[in-house]
DNA sequence: GCCGTTTTCGGCCCGACTGTTTTCAGTCG
């Protein structure tokens, strides 16, 4: 079982609480378990049998037997119970935006509402109206909610690469305008998540009114949703709401660091003021007992009110960021700047949409030293494969590129070549000795099990002249699963072979994840941050994979492309053959 | 239900908004 479905099920059993009336903290403790497990870069079936459940922080004894139980038996007794009272439909009731489980319970207690269709059904028909509490305000509500429903159910996310185009786009259209004096990118996005459910800017003006009035009539926003002195709130043509929040100079550190989030973070950050008596909001820290409020129009003055040095926004997520700054070990970030050269790009050979000499002079435009150019291999199974006699004329044209290259730039011979599901790759040994850099990536069979992915892939890794491993899960986010990898097992063959592993920057990937970045970075792996670019234009696209390397806790020594040519080389796997 | 540089019991973040209420419960981020 995976780690995601055993958190839905803890989610679930902690909405069936709710929906019970069971005491708000132990439901609160469900959700925060499902949290901690669904973030788990390791399998939490394996931890569970041996015995490690309760070394998760928020499982405890209770909850790591349910766990087992569910593993064992595929359900957990207590939750069967529940549907046995109530109809299990309920907990799709409380996911209607504005509904919660205390609402679904007693729309269903006092008018048989047990799921969905039932629930447009009443509310059209006004028999809500009647019950304690709801109105004909909550009944139109409902029915506007319901509309937001769709197939795949509420509360789309979109991807960060549909939602920071459009943060920055905005941002600079009203500083340039000049209704506001500072504009930040708050939330989520700020955070440099995968994902963002909304966007949230905060913001400086003398005229809140004049800059509610630009953002709902800015040429990217479809409709205004409501707007007032301290808010104001557009839904963009491509379905994304922006949130924009207004507050004083004064305090504008404290209204960034609120709404940077995440949630974990501020909890945790509040429980740590409170052991301090500091009570921490967006309006500033205040005294639990005494009246002066520390405002900080700066957010690194909030931290340092509670002993903390600056938390950069990557690691906010409640992983250990608190504790780590408090002991003075948080790492030193690498940067985009840091990134010497991009290991992974496609041309006009195979699926690229620029040529050889295109590719070069945007990676040398961003100031490179180095660019491996990785067509794809002979297999490739889309009609743009490149036959091993292709290849080695591709090489012969690095070569004499490089002899009249400009002083400090060159180009790498390389391929991405196809992990066979034995795990060889799919040229013959020859001509991958004749390149600078081959990736070894999975693209053909991924419904194989686990056990047999891992093998697939440390046997790749065996293999003297596959210096690195793309994409490792194969993921697409928000479209595709990524296929299940024993990555403790991976990260341990990475380490010992000496092959690296790459974060990939396609922002539909950002593949390895965070969490095996992170693990894998601890186990000795050295990792590459690349952008597996197909045209002049993605190479931009480092940027997430710096961001996914941020919020994997790496430092720039940890990322082996931080280094220039002649340090990075050596390391190669193939250096040393 | 979890957890412990105040605690193995008694705590468990904070405020805004909404719609329904004459003082507040529920929901959200």
């Amino acid at each position: 079982m995976r780690n995601a479905e055993i958190a839905a099920a803890l989610r679930e059993l902690g909405i069936l609480y709710e929906l019970d009336g069971a005491d708000r903290f132990r439901v609160l403790a469900y959700k925060e378990a499902a949290r901690t497990i669904a973030q788990s870069p390791v399998s939490v079936e394996q931890l569970a049998k041996e015995g490690r459940l309760t070394e998760l922080p928020g499982v405890g004894k209770t909850l790591a037997q349910k766990v087992e139980t569910l593993l064992e038996t595929g359900t957990i007794p207590s939750a069967d119970k529940l549907k046995a009272k109530f109809p299990a439909t309920l907990v799709e009731v409380t996911r209607v935006p504005g509904l919660g489980a205390k609402t679904a319970r007693r729309i269903y207690d006092e008018a048989g509402v047990e799921n969905l269709v039932q629930l447009k059904e009443a509310a059209e028909q006004g028999r809500l109206s009647g019950i304690r509490g709801l109105g004909p305000k909550t009944e139109e509500n409902i029915l506007a909610a319901l509309e937001g429903v769709t197939e795949d159910g509420l509360g789309e996310r979109l991807l960060l690469s549909q939602v920071l185009p459009i943060a920055e786009q905005i941002r600079a259209d009203l500083l340039e305008l000049g209704v506001a004096e500072r504009i930040e990118i708050a939330g989520s996005a700020r955070r440099w998540a995968e994902t963002c459910k909304d966007l949230d800017l905060i913001a400086v003006t003398p005229d809140p009114a004049a800059l509610a009035e630009a953002l709902a009539t800015h040429g990217l926003a479809a409709e205004s949703r409501r707007g007032g002195d301290a808010f104001a709130s557009v839904l963009t043509h491509s379905g994304l709401k922006v949130d924009l929040r207004i507050g004083p100079e004064e305090t504008f550190g404290d209204l960034l660091q609120h709404f940077t989030g995440s949630a974990a973070h501020n909890v945790q950050l509040r429980e740590r003021a409170l052991a301090r008596g500091l009570s921490v909001s967006e309006h500033g820290i205040a005294r639990v007992e005494g009246k002066r409020v520390h405002k900080f129009a700066d957010e690194a003055g909030v931290y340092d009110l509670l002993g903390l040095p600056f938390i950069e926004p990557e690691l906010r997520e409640g992983r250990g960021e608190i504790e780590a700054g408090d002991t003075g070990e948080l790492p030193d970030l690498v940067e985009v700047d840091d990134i010497r050269g991009d290991l992974h790009c496609h041309t006009t050979l195979s699926d690229g949409r620029n040529s050889l000499d295109e590719m070069a002079e945007a990676a040398r435009g961003r100031g490179y030293a180095y660019l491996a150019v990785t067509d794809h291999s002979a297999s490739h199974g889309f009609g743009n494969h490149v036959t091993a006699r292709q290849l080695a004329k591709r090489i012969e044209e690095i070569r004499a590129w490089n002899e009249s290259a400009p002083r400090g730039f060159r180009l790498l011979a390389g391929s991405e070549v196809n992990i066979d599901t034995d795990g060889s790759p799919d040229y013959p040994d020859e001509l991958l000795a004749e390149l600078d850099w081959v990736i070894g990536s999975v693209h053909t069979s991924f419904k194989i099990s686990e056990r047999a992915m891992t093998e697939r892939v440390i046997a790749a890794m065996e293999h003297p002249l596959v210096d690195c491993i793309g994409h490792l899960t194969g993921r697409l986010l928000l479209r595709r699963e990524p296929y299940a990898v024993d990555i403790e097992r991976i990260a341990e063959a990475a380490a010992r072979t000496g092959t690296m592993m790459e974060i990939n920057g396609n922002p539909n990937r950002r593949d390895l994840n965070e969490g095996h970045a992170k693990l894998a970075a601890e186990a000795g792996v050295r990792i590459v941050c690349n952008t597996d670019a197909h045209g002049t234009e993605t190479l931009a696209n480092i940027r997430y994979s710096v961001a996914t390397a941020r919020r994997a806790w790496l430092s720039a020594k940890q990322i082996a492309n931080t280094r220039a040519w002649r340090s990075f080389a050596p390391l190669r796997k193939r250096a040393s053959r």
